[in-house]
RNA sequence: GGGCCCUUAGCUCAGUUUGGCAGAGCAGCGGACUUUUAAUCCGAAGGUCCUGGGUUCGAGCCCCAGAGGGCCCA
């Protein structure tokens, strides 16, 4: 954190110097409580249902809060524009209805939260307002706030000092609002489905269930190591195992990757599973869930997205994997089944091959580079490969194949999906040849859980898994390109 | 990892074209004002021009290196 100037050392000290003022006027300006007994916005609304009643002004009187975003002083009379959680009131005020606390006003600083008490008016140029005849500091703020009319701009600052962006961008808190309520209203669907919220470990021996590095840590009192979760997957599927037969979480996973727009090193994921149900069941709970949630917090199914929108009503668009890259490939990926042969059609298509990279991360570029962004509108992609589909369940007619689906909406994954794998034998060969993936390089392949084994052994029924992007339905639905502007404190190099 | 852009007063930004005294608005400070709402009016202040080197008589501006941030690509 860079030190103070001396400005601003000065502009702290000159409202320190306020706080005092305060102080010898008889009030504290840290009072333990506030007396209020009307939001700004229930002030308001006492006024404006006594208006319609055809009343002049209601009797009633109210004592409001909040913070202090303007003051406009004209002499004997003075206006403070207070502002809350529920929004804006002016408050009126009078040298002669205040009396010896008139003083008040001149120890009042922007960004102070501040008492009024009075009755509801309506100014001569018409403002709803407060007409108080009693003030009180609530709170001395000792940093000014930053500039009313722009906001605070500086992206640095909006991030690494979020509550000054909420305090002046509207437009910033509105939006991480929405995210708090696109998950109240996740949770509702779930729930409404009959899904049990569960929560499960984030530290783990063997952070699984994702092709991810992980955060490593250490136990103390166990002087093991441990890595923070990069999936929920593992452990929810051991409760299937158990008897539970409708499960989700809404967690926060980590992985110890790159920083984008559209990727932080924490974010948060739902997952869930449903036992005797397979991935076609999942795909209808998707659509119906994302129609729901977007009903319930936008309004509408179609939503602005960039310069058009994009349509969350059901039924979404259903491709198969091989139809897909069919079309906008034009081959039957099948026949490209080794290393030479899928390195030598990325070339032909021009895309970039990694270095190093086995079939599946070579596959995975292939679609990332020319499917996945011609998938604009929500859109289920079906039955992937099985080589990058370590925990599927294989197709009945092509075992090449699994039982999975990613849905893609603006170009980008938002969720995931399978028919979960559940015969042990196969997932032990899936997870050996994982490892043989990660000998020969690949540190992203999957180790072997030999505990999830066991619990696979014991018996899972047939079960339809789901993992969603809660960071990027949020994005989805607030209209925002960068992860950042969903995301309450991105991480962010330290400073200094 | 690569490319491009940004960093100047507490905040929002000019100033970089063509090197020549560091600027404005808001906020703050002093004063006026009993219906304002980006209040208005008068006055006086306020700077690590991101950091470190270099070129130059002279650098916010040109060159080199670095830091932080943003966007795009990988």
């Amino acid at each position: 954190m860079p030190r103070d100037s001396r400005r601003l050392q000065e502009i702290i000290a000159e409202r320190r110097a306020r706080a005092d003022a305060q102080r010898a006027l008889g009030h504290d300006p840290y009072p333990p409580r506030s007396g209020r007994t009307h939001s700004l916005a229930e002030a308001r609304a006492l006024f404006l249902a006594s208006e319609e009643a055809g009343d002049s002004a209601p009797s009633q009187r109210v004592a409001a809060a909040g913070r202090a975003q303007a003051i406009r002083n004209m002499g004997r009379i003075a206006f403070i524009d207070l502002e809350d959680d529920s929004g804006a009131l002016q408050v009126l005020i009078s040298q002669r209805a205040l009396g010896d606390d008139w003083a008040l006003i001149d120890s009042l600083d922007l960004g102070d939260f501040v008492e009024a008490a009075g009755l509801m008016i309506r100014s001569r140029r018409g403002e709803v307002s407060l007409q108080a005849d009693a003030l009180r500091p609530l709170a001395k703020a000792l940093r000014p706030p930053p500039e009313k009319y722009h906001g605070l701009q500086d992206q640095e600052l909006r991030y690494r000092r979020r509550y000054l962006d909420l305090m002046t961008n509207a437009e910033a808190k509105q939006t991480l609002r929405t995210r708090s309520e696109v998950i109240a209203s996740m949770r509702r669907f779930m729930d409404a489905r009959g899904f049990i919220e569960v929560e499960t470990p984030m530290l783990q021996s063997e952070a699984g269930g994702a092709a991810a590095r992980p955060f490593l840590t250490h136990l103390n009192a166990l002087d093991e190591p441990r890595q923070l979760r990069i999936a929920l997957e593992l452990y929810l599927k051991r409760l299937i195992v158990g008897g539970f037969d409708k499960v989700y979480e809404i967690g926060r996973v980590f992985r110890n990757e790159g920083i984008g727009s559209r990727w932080n090193p924490e974010f948060t994921m739902l997952e869930s599973y449903e036992a005797y149900a397979d991935y076609h069941d999942v795909a209808a709970m998707v659509e119906a869930g994302l129609e729901q949630i977007a009903t319930e917090v936008v309004g509408s199914t179609r939503l602005p997205w960039r310069d058009g929108e994009i349509d969350f009503t059901p039924p979404f668009a259903r491709v198969t994997m091989v139809d897909a890259v069919q079309e906008y490939v034009g081959v039957d990926f099948r026949e490209y089944d080794s290393v030479e042969s899928i390195t030598a059609l990325l070339r032909e298509k021009g895309v970039t091959v990694p270095p190093d990279a086995g079939w599946g991360k070579l596959f995975d570029e292939l679609v990332s580079e020319l499917v996945e962004p011609q998938l604009q509108q929500p859109t289920f992609l079906l039955d992937y490969p099985v080589a990058i589909s370590p925990l599927a369940k294989r197709t009945p007619d092509d075992p090449r194949l699994v039982e999975r689906f990613e849905l893609f909406v603006g170009g980008w994954e938002l969720a995931n999906a399978y028919t979960e794998l559940n015969d042990p034998v196969d997932q032990r060969e899936r997870f050996e040849r994982q490892l043989a993936a990660r000998d020969a390089g690949d540190d992203e392949a999957e180790l072997l859980d030999e505990d999830f084994l066991t619990a696979l052994e014991h018996g899972m029924p047939p079960t339809g898994g789901l993992g969603l992007g809660m960071d990027r339905l949020a994005m989805l639905l607030t209209n925002q390109q960068s992860i950042r502007d969903v995301i309450l404190f991105p991480q962010m190099r330290a400073e200094e």
